[in-house]
DNA sequence: TTGGTATTGTACCAATTTGATACAATAGTC
DNA sequence: GACTATTGTATCAAATTGGTACAATACCAA
C-alpha cells in the first residue's frame, strides 16, 4: 500500500520520525555495465534516487525495504545502510516546492519536507534479470542507468552516489557482496567483467579464475552453460554457507 | 557551554532534532591495553557511552564534536561516523526514568526521551596522554575501561560499543587510523602492542616493522628515546601527506 | 671496566602468493 | 573437417610473507 507523502500540511498524515530520511542506491549490473536505478519526477527535468521517511512502527531497514518496494516495486533484495549525511544545510525547499506544484500541492510556508533533514543511506544490490521497476505517482520514469552514463541528480544525490559506489567498490573483496548483482548461476567469465566494471579497472583472467575457485565458495554445477561458439564454461553458484565460514575467517 | 536536556519537558528546552540522537565510543590506549572512556550516572549503577543530540544549526559531525566536549571534555580528536542503530523499539523509558529521578526531576508520562530514538554512532581515536576527562553534571565518573575488563553498559551501547570496536579493527589496514591512538612520536615496538591489542592476536616483530616500513609513511626522528636496559629504538613520526597519498593509490 | 640481559634493526632463506605466459580442450561456424 | 573464440589448467618468474639468525646497543650488576 503506498501512501502519500505530499500533502499541503504541516505536519505529515502518517506518523514518522521527522527530519530524518532514508535514501537507496540501488545497482544492477547487465550488459557488462555497472547500473543505478533512478526515477524522474513527473513533469520535471529532476531526477533522484528512491527515498522516503521512517513510521514509528519499523525499524529503518525495514523502512529502506517498504520505501524500495512503495517507490520502486522491487522487494526482497540485499541493502545495507553506508552513511548518513547531516550537513548542517541540508534541506532542499526549492526541489520539492516544484515537485509539489506539479502535484498540485501548495504548501505552506513551513511544510514539513521544507525542514533540514538527516538522511541515512542504503545501497541495494539486485539481480537485474529479476526486476521490473514500477512507477509510484510522482514519477514519470523509473529505469536503470549506466554510472559512466547517468542524468544529474537533485538534492545531495550526487554525493550519495558517489559515497555508496566506493562503498560497494571497497566492500567487494572484504564481504563477497558482488554475488548480489548475478543471477544464482554464473560463470566465472561474467563473475570477472562484474568485478572488472566495478572497481573500473582490467584484470588477468587466469589469475581471477584462480583466485576465486581458491576461495573456495562456489560450487561447481555440472550443467553447462551453451550459446557462444566456443568451449562452453562451467556455471558456479555460490555457497552462502561456505561464504560466511570464509568471511568470519578471513576478516 | 553545557546544556540541560533532563528537564520535565514534553519538549527539549533547545531546538534539537527529535527522535535523533548520538553515541560515541572513544578509544584510547594506555598501558598495552586498549581502553574505552565510559560514563556512570550519578547515584545509579549505571554505565554508559558519552551520548546526546543534534541542534537544529549543526551538522551531525559538529554535533558529535560538540557532545564529546559537554560531556567528557574532550576536543578536536579523531572522530567518525560508523553505524546508525535504528531498532523499532530502541526507547529507553525505565533507564531515563531512573536518572531523571536521581537529578530531582520527574518527568510528564510522555516527556520526548521516553520517545523511540535513531542513534548514530561515532568512534573516537585519542591520544590517551593528552587527554583529561571532565565530568559533566549528571554523571559521577568519566573514566577510561579495558575493554577485556568493563562494566556492563545501559541501553543498547554493548551493541553499539561492540560495533565500533569491530569498524576499528578492519578500519586498522584500510584507513590506518591507528595512529591517532598513539602520541605524535612512537617506536614501531609501541605500534605493533597496539596492533596486537587492537587485533587481538600475536605479530612477528620483524615481519611487522618491514611491514610497516614498506607503506613509507612513517619519517624516522634523529633523536632517540631513551628508558630501558637495551638497545634504544629510534622515535618516529607519520607523516600525514604520505598516509594520504598512500591511502589514495592503495584504496 | 666488563660481562650479562633484553631489545632493536637488519639480513637472510624458505614458503606462499601473485603476475604473466603457454597450451590443450571444445562448442559453434563455415 | 578446418577455423575461431574462449575456457580450464599448467607453468615459471617475480613479489610478498613467515620465520630464523645475528650483530648492535643501552643499561645493569658485579
Amino acid at each position: 500500500m503506498k501512501e502519500r507523502y505530499f500533502t499541503d500540511e504541516r505536519k505529515p498524515k502518517k506518523r514518522i520520525i521527522e527530519q530524518v530520511s532514508i535514501d537507496c542506491v540501488i545497482f544492477g549490473f547487465y550488459d557488462n555495465q555497472l547500473k543505478v536505478l533512478l526515477l524522474k519526477f513527473k513533469g520535471l527535468d529532476a531526477w533522484a534516487l528512491p527515498g522516503g521517511f521512517v513510521f514509528h512502527n519499523e525499524s529503518i531497514e525495514e523502512a529502506a525495504n517498504r520505501i524500495l518496494e512503495d517507490r520502486t516495486g522491487i522487494r526482497n533484495i540485499y541493502l545495507e545502510q553506508f552513511y548518513v549525511f547531516g550537513d548542517k544545510n541540508r534541506q532542499f525547499r526549492e526541489v520539492h516546492e516544484e515537485v509539489m506544484y506539479k502535484n498540485s500541492i501548495h504548501p505552506q510556508d513551513n511544510h514539513w519536507l521544507f525542514q533540514r533533514f538527516i538522511s541515512i543511506g542504503f545501497y541495494a544490490l539486485v539481480d537485474f534479470s529479476k526486476v521490473t521497476p514500477e512507477l509510484d505517482d510522482i514519477s514519470e520514469i523509473c529505469g536503470w542507468y549506466d554510472i559512466e552514463d547517468m542524468p544529474l541528480l537533485s538534492f545531495d544525490h550526487p554525493q550519495i552516489f558517489q559515497k555508496a559506489l566506493e562503498t560497494l567498490r571497497s566492500s567487494l573483496d572484504t564481504k563477497l557482496v558482488g554475488f548480489n548483482l548475478l543471477p544464482e548461476m554464473f560463470t566465472i567469465g561474467e563473475l570477472q567483467s562484474l568485478y572488472e566494471t566495478i572497481l573500473g579497472k582490467k584484470l588477468i583472467r587466469t589469475n581471477f579464475q584462480r583466485k576465486i575457485l581458491s576461495l573456495e565458495i562456489l560450487e561447481r554445477i555440472e550443467k553447462k552453460y551453451s550459446g557462444g561458439s566456443h568451449k562452453a564454461p562451467y556455471l558456479y553458484r555460490m555457497d552462502v554457507a561456505k561464504c560466511e565460514v570464509f568471511l568470519k575467517t578471513h576478516f
